[in-house]
Parts: C-alpha cells; sequence; structure tokens
DNA sequence: TGTAAAGACTTTGTCAGACATAGTTTTTCC
DNA sequence: GGAAAAACTATGTCTGACAAAGTCTTTACA
C-alpha cells in the first residue's frame, strides 16, 4: 500500500467538525477504493482512526450500525469483516416488527401480495431461460418432496427462481427479509414442524401456469399456497396466545 | 422521581463485564418502566449512563443504531425521542437497496402490491371510527390540494390512515420504508417536482370506496394511483439515465 | 406591557487515552 | 511433530473533556 493519505482531512485537532455522515461516506470510500469484497477484513479500527482521520468511538458507532445491519460482522480478537455488499449505490433501511400475538401473521399478511406480485411479473415478464429454470427448480422439488426429504432449500430455490424472474431484485430481498423475520420469531416459541408442507403438492402447477404465461391462474394459485400457509400460522398462533 | 437505583448493576467499576447484548435490553426496560410513548424524549444520555450503569460510548452505540433503523431521534440541544415503537418483543430486519438505473422504479414496483393490499385489507376490516378517521384526512387532503398548498403532509396522513386500519403496522412500515428509499434515491439526483400531483383527485372516490366497504372499487382505485405514480417515475427515469 | 435580542443552560457530537477480554498467531517444550 | 503456553491483535467498555447546536430564561428596549 502507497501510504494512505486519501482523505486528507486531519484540519480539526481537537473538539469536531466535520457531518457525522461523513464517517460511512468514507467508509465505504476506502471500501471502494480498497476493492474489499463480501468476506474480506476491514481495517482495524485503529487503522481506520488514523487514515480516515475521525475519533475512534465515531467509527465505531458506525460500525456498530453495520453490524446490526447486516454489512459486517465484528468478533473481538478476529476483526470487522465485510458479510454484505456496500458501496456509495447501496441504501440501507432498516424495519422493526413487533414480536407478539399475531406477528407470525402478520409478516405472511405481509408477504402475500409480495409473492402473488412478483408472480405476475415473473409470468409476465420472464425469460425463455428464466422458464426452463423455474420449471427444473420445480422438478426438484417434487422429487425431493416425493423421496421424503427436507423440501426446504428446494422450495427456497424454487422460490428464488421466480423472483429472479422479476427483473427486480427487491422482491426478493423483502420477501426474503420477511421470512427471515418470520424464522426468527418461529423458531424461538415453538418446536419447529414443517410449516407449508402441503402446499408442495401446489408448486407444479404454478410452475407450469409461469411456465405457460398463465398470469391469472399463477397468481390464483400463489395465493392459494400463501393462504394455506397463514391458515397454518395462524392455528399456530391460536394453539399459542390463545 | 423518587431517586432511581432501577437497575443495581454497578457492579465493575471499570473495563468491561457484561454482555453488549444488555445495553438494548436495559434501555427497553427503562422506556416500558418508564411508560415512554412514540414522541416522548428519553433521558440524556448521562442521566442514563447513571441510571442504567453503562458508559456513555456504549449506551450511545445503541442508541445510534437505533437512529439508523428509525427508532429514536437524535438532536443536539433537543435530545432524543421515541419515533417509533420498541419493546422486548421487538424485531429489528435491514433491507438493502441497490441504487442504480431503474432503482426508482423497481421500489414503486414492489410499493404497488403492498398499497393495494393494505386497502383491501382496510377496507375489509376497518372500524366506524377508522373510516371516519380516513375520511376525515381525505377531506383535509382535498381542502389543501385546492388551496394550492403543499399537499404532501396531507397525503402522508391520509395513507397512514389507511395504513392504520389495516390493523397490521408492518403495512406502514414496510410502504414508509419503501418511500423513504425512493425519496433518498430521488432527491439527490433530480430537482423535486411534485411527483404525483395528478393523482390527488383520485383520493376522494378512493376514500369513499373504502368506508363504503367496496373492496374491489377501492382496490382498483389505489392501482390506479400508483400507477400513475409509477407511469411519472419512469418517465423521470428514462428522461436521466438514457 | 409586549416583544425581541442576549445570555445561560442543556444535550448531543466528537475526540483522546486507558484498560479488559477474547480470539489469533507464534513460540516453546516434550 | 504435536500440544500447551506465551505473545500479540482487535474489539469492547469506561472515563473525561470540549465543541456545537438547540432550548430556555433573562434582560433591554420600544
Amino acid at each position: 500500500m502507497p501510504e494512505n493519505a486519501q482523505q486528507p482531512k486531519p484540519e480539526a485537532a481537537s473538539g469536531s467538525a466535520r457531518e457525522p455522515r461523513d464517517v460511512p461516506r468514507a467508509l465505504i470510500g476506502l471500501i471502494e477504493q480498497e476493492g474489499l469484497k463480501v468476506g474480506d477484513r476491514l481495517p482495524p479500527e485503529l487503522e481506520l482512526v488514523r487514515r480516515l482521520g475521525f475519533g475512534r468511538s465515531t467509527i465505531r458507532e458506525t460500525l456498530k450500525t453495520w453490524e446490526s445491519m447486516g454489512v459486517v460482522s465484528r468478533n473481538k480478537g478476529a476483526g470487522t469483516r465485510l458479510i454484505a455488499e456496500i458501496s456509495t449505490n447501496t441504501l440501507r433501511v432498516a424495519l422493526t416488527i413487533k414480536h407478539e400475538a399475531d406477528s407470525l401473521l402478520r409478516t405472511q399478511q405481509v408477504r402475500r401480495p409480495l409473492e402473488i406480485e412478483s408472480v405476475r411479473i415473473a409470468t409476465r415478464s420472464a425469460t425463455p431461460e428464466q422458464r426452463l429454470i423455474i420449471n427444473a427448480r420445480a422438478a426438484e422439488l417434487m422429487a425431493v418432496y416425493e423421496a421424503g426429504e427436507d423440501w426446504r432449500p428446494a422450495d427456497h430455490r424454487f422460490h428464488n427462481a421466480i423472483h429472479d424472474a422479476t427483473g427486480n431484485p427487491l422482491f426478493s430481498q423483502f420477501i426474503e427479509q420477511i421470512q427471515k423475520a418470520f424464522h426468527d420469531i418461529y423458531d424461538a416459541p415453538f418446536g419447529k414442524p414443517h410449516l407449508g408442507q402441503d402446499t408442495i403438492p401446489l408448486h407444479r402447477p404454478l410452475a407450469d401456469a409461469i411456465i405457460a404465461g398463465d398470469e391469472d391462474k399463477a397468481a390464483e394459485l400463489a395465493g392459494m399456497i400463501i393462504d394455506m400457509v397463514c391458515a397454518e400460522t395462524q392455528k399456530i398462533s391460536e394453539e399459542h396466545d390463545g
């Protein structure tokens, strides 16, 4: 490394001066400049202090925030690693989900329109290649299911193929995060039965409808699938809270 | 206040001792114990230091994280205010939005089904009081609009009333965060014309349909409104990106 | 008396230095 | 050569100090 000095900013001796906004920006600048990828280690805090010209606590506040957003992971002794992409073009928003009686159902209620819309868009605008992939994933899912194995990874891949076909990565991200929140809530209080098992047989006709371009049929099937999950979710909630 | 001392935790003299997880928990405990609601002010940092028994930087890291998640808002001189509910049962989820060519359109594409579904649910399950509120907000919006004033705050309140009527705060949160992301992207590159101005006249019939319980009509109008915004968004994107 | 400017106070923002703790790497010893 | 011990690294926390931007109170003036 040819001796840093990329941010010629140590103008202020002590006290404060710059807007706090600059810390994330400087950090992202360093990451881009250094070409750091997911999995790479960031420089240690004290080096960041030296190179970016901010105080350690200030930098730590940003790093801690990033950790809570899932951008980096931090460990004593080890260091700070990038675990998600971040760049000047990345925008991160955080949600808080209240975990109470019907929060399980609520997550599914929000997921419902997103899944259905993603199916509609995918049916309309998937490329032939994407339809092939969806078909293959559906076949894989049915095979695993009928073999009596754990079908959840295959289910995940199937739905991901649909989300990809929308051409809008936001769908995938949102639904993914909702599911993550769902499982965070779900795993804790209850044992973990295979929620949604009965919906698997409906996945084959769903795939067929998408491939055939039958948007309404696809949307209807997607709705049925998620409604079944909703119903199961509701039953579990009621058993537990009431 | 009868002399705090609720958290008898100053066992460690210096250095560290407890898991960092304890800071959010202690903070939430204090909020619940004090009965703080959205809009209320938290005690100043130095008082939190005294009452919770953690160092100031540690507490600040949590507060900063909460700020980035939209749980509190912080201002010099003023203080820290609660701007969203938080409790022991709150779960936090982060989303990444990559800001590129058509990210504007993509945010609206995701928002679309959420808005429509929230309108459907609200139409089905709003209480009479909530319908009254929606009606009032619509009246307010139309008045402001016809007076030629800035209708955006009123528009915001109107849509919030709908989201409230769903009984599912997640809708409100998701849509809110999507809009926030949208504006973060939007404000930067372009000047800020009044996007969605032409949709305002449609809000009155939308309110009427919701109040009358006509779900399909309400959903149709909601779809029209957001499609108009989508079209405008697309035009702006195209003008700008080529 | 009412209002606006001036000052005092409050509260967050930042920095600096110190030590604790938990991983990681190197060294040592059998 | 392998396992235990020591040295090292990097994050976690605490304390103290000052800066800056609000907020509130007081004062001065019309």
